[in-house]
DNA sequence: ATCACTTTATGATATATATCATAAGGTTTA
DNA sequence: TAAACCTTATGATATATATCATAAAGTGAT
């Protein structure tokens, strides 16, 4: 399903097509397409060939790849106006991730080629780009870090507040992962992640209703998750 | 201690200087500063201003960052014509890791605002910093997914190869970290690495001598590395 | 050379996590 | 509607790793 949207008024024109003059926006806005995606559709196979630069409109994906032992990792979860296309983009032909819809989701992907030829061009775009993807990388690579961090316990009230507190900003949210996907984002099993969301349960930090979760004890759960 | 060197020979001018005619790169060259530090000095202190742009020109540095216990984490260890100010330093004012000396190294930096400057300006300056960026973070998260994966022995024999393979290119090398240090790297205890470490030597598949390590069966080691 | 301190080393034990087994509840497909 | 399959759930047990204790060897300071 492709749509049209006016790049104009995109809120992403804020964040790095703020050094384009009217004219080459509307150039780049005449070559992109926007691409619908449902609940649980993959958007990338690793291994594709990238001939695309995209970002996310709106919704939600997941980024993840297979580890050495054949198994899917979630390498992290990226909200709106973060790139679908960030990793590999600018250092490798062929994706070495996958990217799939955890939301219905909305992709705007502009011709890799013609980026690339702008950046080229124009140094504010270039140190735009640039920025934005220092940004991303640092908190993947941060994030990374800080799970690893954790145990069991304070892995999965990571997670919880993640959700509840950074991607939903609501303390009831419908989970929009299986528990086995958590698992697979944490580095830990599935039967591990849902004992010990049924722990939390027990001890009243959480209510759980199937995927919907409502966070009870938010200051109990951050202290869990600031390793407690 | 300082010393300057011909940018024009520099190894580092066909990574992302080639966008440079002579005039700019001696424009360059003449701002920029080598310091030279010993083995274990410290090169930037997590939270302070970054002012520069540095690059490892020779020796080999760690890159590390307290986590929220306290502890230091190490995130990376970095090879010549890696960038030292890489992470945070198109997107942060403060340095939120530290540096520090595994060997003898020299570090080249350049003024900050003056890169962003010439970054703003030409284009492709911006774009061939854009693809090393790119290289050394799509580096740092896929190691990163690389350790979570193993378990203690599969991470330590993926280390060893790390720094026999990849660092070193020999299977006799001096380890330039001590136990402590691979178990922050690792995320793992000291006393399971060492005990780690003394049942490979057991197994015949290295010898220790101290900081000493020959690699004498690499094949298994590298069956352990990759899961076994 | 001695003392204080860190690193390397090893063993015993406690704890955390994975694995295996089983089952109820949902969801998709025929 | 049933059959097949997946997700959620819980318990028992095995395994991996951390913690605690102790000691020898190495390093730096006086």
């Amino acid at each position: 399903m492709l749509t049209k949207c006016d790049c104009e008024k995109c809120e992403l024109k804020s964040a790095f097509f703020q050094s384009f003059v009217e004219t080459e926006l509307a150039l780049f806005c005449n070559q992109k397409v926007e691409k619908e995606y449902t609940k649980g559709e993959c958007i990338i196979r690793e291994g594709d060939e990238i001939s695309d630069f995209s970002y996310l409109k709106s919704g939600l994906i997941k980024l993840s790849r297979y580890n050495s032992a054949g198994k899917d990792q979630i390498i992290t979860i990226a909200e709106p106006f973060d790139f679908v296309s960030l990793l590999s983009v600018f250092s490798d032909t062929h994706y070495n991730y996958s990217v799939s819809a955890l939301e219905d989701s909305v992709i705007c992907s502009l011709n890799l080629e013609e980026v690339k030829k702008y950046a080229m061009e124009n140094g504010l775009f270039s140190f735009n780009l640039m920025e934005k993807m220092s940004k991303t990388s640092d908190k993947i690579i941060i994030e990374s870090l800080e799970i690893r961090n954790r145990h069991l316990r304070g892995k999965v009230a990571y997670i919880l507040l993640k959700f509840g507190v950074k991607i939903y900003s609501s303390m009831v949210f419908e989970l929009p992962v299986s528990r086995r996907e958590i698992a697979e984002y944490i580095g830990m099993t599935t039967e591990n992640v849902i004992r010990t969301l049924s722990e939390f349960r027990k001890d009243k930090l959480i209510k759980i209703n199937g995927k919907e979760i409502e966070i009870a004890d938010y200051e109990t759960l951050e202290k869990i998750s600031n390793f407690g």
